[in-house]
DNA sequence: AGCCGTATGTGACTTAGTCACATTTTCGTG
DNA sequence: CACGAAAATGTGACTAAGTCACATACGGCT
């Protein structure tokens, strides 16, 4: 037999060969570039979304200011559930989805997918699963942005974007997008780091020179 | 054939009989007083709750601060998705459910429910669409809390929970906890739509003298 | 009437967001 | 290589929101 995407997938490879035939069978394969867009408010979605390789990042705009905040990050051996649940029950979201690397997942139409769900319980439990993480996704967000500080809040996203160089290849306004906040407000906790000596700043690009100082902030009460 | 609950429900009485015996067969009637909670973290679930009567309010409460956000309300018809999620797939949430009035619901054992899932596409649309209303709902509180000024967002509160005599009984504390904020905020943001006329107080209660204006300001770019 | 718990008020202060610009850096093109 | 445009960043003055430490006020009970 030959390798598929399936076997991938612990849970997934872990099924019957019945289902998971039920899934390769009518599923394809497809490929986007960075920065394309997923998903975005009107445009309905057409097949269910199993990300193989690279991450797609889900944000919300504001309607009103146009400013935005990122939700969560979608990466590989997950389910981007806005298209699953866009296809199951025509909800309006105002998120959308964006590449941020190149990304090969699996497009599973929705009949297939519907069949999966009724008769695989091990994919069920996967989409499930998925469901069950994205919502506790959303209320982090919503006690980050509701109760944490701001200077605590962008340390841990510094930590979290850095890359194994130690550095954070974004412009202020990207890290405003990632916050939910406006851009001169990242300039200033930006340069305030800068001042303590945690960081370094050049355009387009943080250092963080004292990443222990740093999640000491992140995790501050 | 008897009248049940399941008849209540256009979805669910639309199933096939097959489908419907399903779940009236392993169903338990369930009845809350006001103010119990239905779930807390660190407290499992053990069965899939579908609504009756009544209403359940979703809140977030900040491990540090110890403030509160509303998250959403579950009204009759509705599941409650977080027992759900906990029952598949063993999320632990920072979230509570606590009963606003007396509540009277269905609980489905796990096993029920998978049964439901897998042989039932009706039933599966309405616990995907319960999912995907929930996702939307919570979207729509990290838009208002990142994105929106308290007065209107205070504005739209009021409007909401505001009875058929166009008041609202609640405390100022009752109402930062809607809206994620601290008491003494509310406090000064009524006092200033009592210096309008738009609103008059007393203790626990908001009356709604100018829903019009309220409105206005709720609906304001 | 007096008491107690809950609800509300207040001022001073810090943190965050807004607005309207000025300045700097980068990079492609003539 | 200079030039100009676009992108990124800086700044000050101001408003909005949250915090802290209290002071009062009210309602119902004995």
């Amino acid at each position: 037999m030959t390798e598929t995407w399936i076997d991938r997938f612990p849970q997934l490879a872990a099924l019957p060969a019945e289902d998971r035939r039920l899934l390769t069978e009518r599923a394809g394969e497809v490929s986007l570039p960075a920065g394309a867009t997923v998903f975005a408010p009107g445009v309905p979605a057409q097949s269910f979304l199993l990300l193989l390789d690279g991450t797609v990042r889900v944000q919300q705009v504001s309607p009103t200011s146009g400013r935005e905040i990122v939700l969560y990050r979608v990466t590989g051996g997950e389910t981007c559930i806005m298209t699953t649940a866009c296809l199951l029950s025509d909800e309006a979201y105002a998120a959308e989805g964006v590449t941020e690397t190149e990304v090969t997942a699996v497009g599973i139409p929705k009949a297939a997918f519907e069949d999966a769900v009724a008769r695989s319980p091990g994919f069920r439990r996967l989409v499930f699963a998925d469901y069950a993480q994205r919502i506790s996704d959303l209320m982090h967000v919503v006690e980050e942005v509701a109760f944490e500080r701001l200077d605590k809040r962008l340390a841990q996203r510094l930590l979290d974007l850095a890359g194994a160089d130690g550095a954070v290849l974004a412009t202020h306004q990207d890290l405003a997008a990632e916050l939910g906040t406006a851009r001169e407000v990242v300039g200033r906790q930006l340069k305030e780091l800068e001042r303590r000596g945690w960081v370094s700043l050049a355009r387009g690009r943080i250092a963080l020179v004292d990443p222990g100082r740093l999640r000491t902030l992140a995790r501050a009460d």
